[in-house]
DNA sequence: TAGGCCATCTGGTCCT
DNA sequence: AGGACCAGATGGCCTA
């Protein structure tokens, strides 16, 4: 690519410049390919160290709200999702602590919030019947 | 076909 | 020195 043949001329011409043609002949390739194998490596840790996050996206999709069964949540809204979620479970826990130290169930509103920030900000579900199945689908378990 | 999403490569930076 | 993490670039795939 673009970026790594400019590094691979940068680092040859510092070589280069502190070695005799003669050497040069005998030890370039070694040196190239000795860059290459670390990259390679490099790569090799980067692939495995972006599987593991998706590995963890993956964990947060089964635990989160989903819309359906066929549309797999983006990252973005994976992340979106899981904030309005914790934020809404948090509500109810506080108005729960609220009910029981003397208050009433009529004034839950955690999970009317969750309804409206998810559906409105994040998904921009404006439709009623949208965000009434979701509601259904999330909370029900 | 344009736009969104994603995987991969890469170089830079920080940490151990 | 080597590994982890990050962000930018790039190309492929899919969908409206």
């Amino acid at each position: 690519m673009k970026s790594a043949s400019m590094q691979d001329s940068d680092s040859t011409d510092d070589f280069q410049a502190q070695c005799t043609p003669k050497c040069q002949l005998k030890s370039i390739p070694a040196r190239v390919e000795g860059l290459t194998k670390r990259r390679q490596a490099a790569n090799a840790r980067e692939r495995r160290r972006m599987q593991g996050l998706n590995t963890a996206f993956d964990s947060l999709r089964k635990v989160v709200p989903q819309w359906g069964e066929d549309k797999k949540l983006s990252k973005y809204e994976t992340l979106q999702m899981a904030l309005s979620y914790i934020m809404a479970l948090n509500r109810i826990l506080s108005e729960e602590e609220r009910y029981i130290n003397g208050g009433d169930w009529s004034s839950l509103h955690g999970y009317d919030q969750f309804h409206e920030d998810h559906c409105q900000n994040y998904l921009g579900l404006g439709s009623p019947d949208a965000c009434n199945h979701f509601l259904t689908e999330s909370f029900s378990h």
